[in-house]
DNA sequence: ACCGATATATCTGAAAACGATATATTGTCC
DNA sequence: GGACAATATATCGTTTTCAGATATATCGGT
């Protein structure tokens, strides 16, 4: 069990920002959030594929596969494959909006739950 | 449409922390959160009344009828009923661990969008 | 008398979540 | 060389959640 009930909005936020930093493939993507949080986010193979797919469908990131060749396996099969994603330019957007509105009902929360909110210094 | 897509443990977070500061009826939870958020949140019945159960149900929240009686119907019938709750001894607990763990899940998103993240000075 | 607001509650169709399952490759240890 | 864990992608199917619609009734103002 995840440490932290987080669901789409988060998970899409979360995946766009990781792309952000460059491509990266799936099962990288899965094994980076885990770490980056210190095993308490996991996105499962049952959420990040199906996420990455809705994602590639509005267009928010593009995907490439990769053919990945051991020595030992080269000139026969097809070897292990790799789809690598990028984030698009409407991703970038998508990012940039969902940073926003995530900073926006984080102020919200605060209201109600009485966190003293930070001054808004900058931008 | 909601401004936000604010699911289940956020709604929990916010309806105990709006009972942390008193008593309230279920109606008046839900404009309250509108009128706190300014509009961009909305707890409308569907969800907010299963959650309501579902919080009592849990032993957090304690519920009693009010008879708010008009003059008008003064000697007849039931009047209009309100459900009034209040947050048990439990319910507090959940909230602060909620809260807690509110901080800590936005601790690890900052982590992903880039966010400075503020200095541990208090607590 | 009517209408909008107050007040509580469920129903239901759709969407989302996620563990389990499927399939195949690669690296490592003995 | 054989077994096993890790790498890698993907779907399936059950359960849960969501939120609009619906239901019912009272109250306040005009």
């Amino acid at each position: 069990m995840a440490m932290f009930d987080w669901k789409g909005e988060s998970a899409e936020l979360v995946v766009l920002s990781l792309l952000a930093d460059g491509p990266q493939y799936g099962y990288a993507i899965s094994k980076d959030v885990a770490l980056r949080s210190e095993g308490q986010l996991r996105l499962t193979p049952g959420v990040l594929y199906p996420l990455l797919k809705a994602l590639e469908t509005q267009g928010l990131i593009i995907s490439e596969w990769e053919a990945v060749r051991s020595e030992r396996s080269a000139g026969e099969g097809e070897g292990r494959r790799r789809k690598w994603y990028k984030l698009s330019a409407k991703g970038r957007k998508r990012l940039d909006q969902r940073i926003h509105s995530h900073r926006a009902f984080r102020r919200i929360i605060d209201t109600f739950i009485g966190e003293p909110g930070r001054e808004e210094t900058s931008r």
